[in-house]
RNA sequence: GGAGAGAUGGCCGAGUGGUCGAAGGCGCUCCCCUGCUAAGGGAGUAUAGGCUCAAAAAGCUUAUCGAGGGUUCGAAUCCCUCUCUCUCCGCCA
């Protein structure tokens, strides 16, 4: 979320720099809706002082046993008056607020203009892709060749998009989420955490999940608030005016698409101290999408899927600090891949390629040979005030004053994307796979994948 | 799932309709006193808004005692709904 007082004071340049990102802010909608804030605002407060006052009169009299009738009957009116004013009011605000919620974040000025992905720009490229004297081929051959991957049974358990991993490909996978998870932890300063993977709207809203991308998410409706959602739905779709104040009474859960939510959610509504900054957190979570809108795009494997792992970084800093810190984490998730001699290269993303909640965006992308291009592995973005803000995320500055945190976020790394990336750069001419040496302790001594391996 | 008890500022805790944003204590900050330490004295110490203002400062003002609604001229206090915490019972990994 925006400070709305920067909208107020500078809505020309904000609308300009929204636009570099494809966003076409409603100028004509938001100067209407503030205007007649303002003015009720102001109204209700004239109403409300009036009708304290009163009351204080009232009390003040009957207290020395004074008779109060003369001023009971002068605030007889007040109340009708009153009430219309303050239920307007807050129609106006949460239509404000509605509009509020959807906008986008600001690009940082270090983001390059573009319109699209083909914009974006690489910052560095590590490792040499490797030169195959066979034909290369991709995950899906290969681990069913091994025996070890079963898409069609997943189909048949869930659907499509899910997988069905067996014996040292599963041990695999899991041996990633632990390597990324110690390397966190021991070398980069995380602290491992366990969260919920079912979450309320509330922090879906903070993180910038909500009110914009439902459709992306696993919802889990619950039967006891099912005629309220109803209700609402019905009677509110959009949040405009005249519909209940808040556009989440409902107390239904949601999978969580990234770990990202509960981390940074952990500071919701919160002060910290300024001494426990910077907050680095690091959770190894199964993510769920919905994946609504992509149909067609990466159909095959598990490239794309309804539930993958992903070991996610998560910090929380003094802003003063955050862009120093998108570097560190983007390193962070470097180094991963630097230890798994995957080769990568690191895109900043252009201004229309970023992410709702996010100021600046480095994607790093790791060599996929089947493919033959480079493909996203992480998303490493700083969200500077945007989320904080949503969340009511503060620390106490150094004048001992509540400020806004800074918070940023990124994969290290998906879990099953690494996993593709190590079946297709590592595989051999007969069908192996070598395992990568940092993983080969995980995995009891093992150097490669091969067919029937239990 | 059933029964009961609770939720007040950074923390503890008082407050059952009237000038209460909230006594008292602890903690914290500043000042005074004291050779150091300890003790003592004084002052201060929530957050988010709005308006006035070029801005800052300042002033005025509104809201907030778990959340939402209601009663009332007036609600931390009374009523309703919900959430969460604790105790007991049941069930369960």
């Amino acid at each position: 979320m925006l400070d709305i007082q920067l909208l107020r004071t500078h809505l020309d340049h904000i609308a300009r720099l929204l636009a570099t990102r494809g966003y076409a802010f409603p100028m004509a909608e938001f100067g209407a809706l503030e205007a007649e804030r303002k003015n009720l605002q102001t109204y209700t407060q004239e109403l409300q002082a009036r009708r304290n006052a009163a009351s204080r009169q009232i009390g003040n009299a009957k207290s020395k046993g004074e008779d109060a009738t003369g001023i009971l009957a002068e605030v007889a009116n007040l109340g009708d008056e009153l009430r219309q004013a303050e239920a307007q009011l807050q129609d106006t605000q949460a239509a404000l607020q509605h509009i509020l919620l959807q906008i986008p974040n600001l690009p940082h000025s270090s983001v390059p203009e573009g319109k699209n992905e083909s914009d974006n720009k690489e910052v560095r490229r590590w490792g040499t892709p490797r030169e195959f004297h066979f034909s290369v081929k991709d995950h899906v051959s290969i681990g069913e060749a091994l025996g070890l991957l079963d898409l069609p049974t997943a189909t048949k358990l869930s659907g499509a998009r899910f997988s069905l991993m067996t014996g040292s490909l599963a041990r695999l996978h899991r041996a990633l989420g632990q390597f990324m998870l110690d390397t966190h932890t021991h070398q980069h300063g995380y602290t491992e955490t366990y969260v919920p993977y079912l979450v309320n709207a509330e922090s879906l809203r903070g993180t910038g999940q909500l009110p914009k991308f439902k459709d992306d998410l696993f919802e889990i409706p619950r039967k006891k608030t099912a005629v309220v959602e109803t209700l609402s739905r019905n009677e509110d779709p959009h949040g405009a005016p005249g519909g209940p104040k808040c556009e989440y009474e409902d107390d239904d859960l949601y999978l969580i698409p990234t770990s990202e939510v509960p981390l940074a959610n952990v500071v919701r509504d919160r002060i910290v101290a300024l001494e426990s900054l910077p907050i680095k957190l690091t959770a190894h979570t199964p993510c769920f999408r919905s994946e609504a809108g992509s149909y067609g795009r990466d159909t095959r494997g598990l490239i794309r899927q309804h539930q993958f792992e992903k070991v996610e970084l998560v910090q929380i800093v003094h802003p003063q600090q955050s862009y120093k810190a998108l570097e560190e984490l983007t390193g962070h998730a470097e180094t991963i891949l630097q230890k798994l001699d995957l080769p990568y290269r690191v895109m900043a993303l252009c201004t229309a390629d970023m992410g709702f909640a996010a100021t600046k965006t480095y994607d790093i992308e790791v060599w996929l040979p089947e493919q033959n291009t480079y493909r996203e592995i992480s998303s490493c973005s700083n969200c500077e005030a945007f989320q904080a803000r949503r969340m009511q995320a503060r620390f106490r500055n150094e004048k001992g004053k509540p400020e806004l945190l800074h918070t940023l976020n990124g994969s290290g790394l998906a879990v099953g994307r690494t996993l593709v990336a190590i079946l297709e750069n590592f595989q051999n001419a007969d069908g192996s796979v070598s395992i990568p040496c940092v993983l080969q302790d995980y995995m009891g001594g093992l150097d490669r994948l091969e067919a029937s391996q239990l």
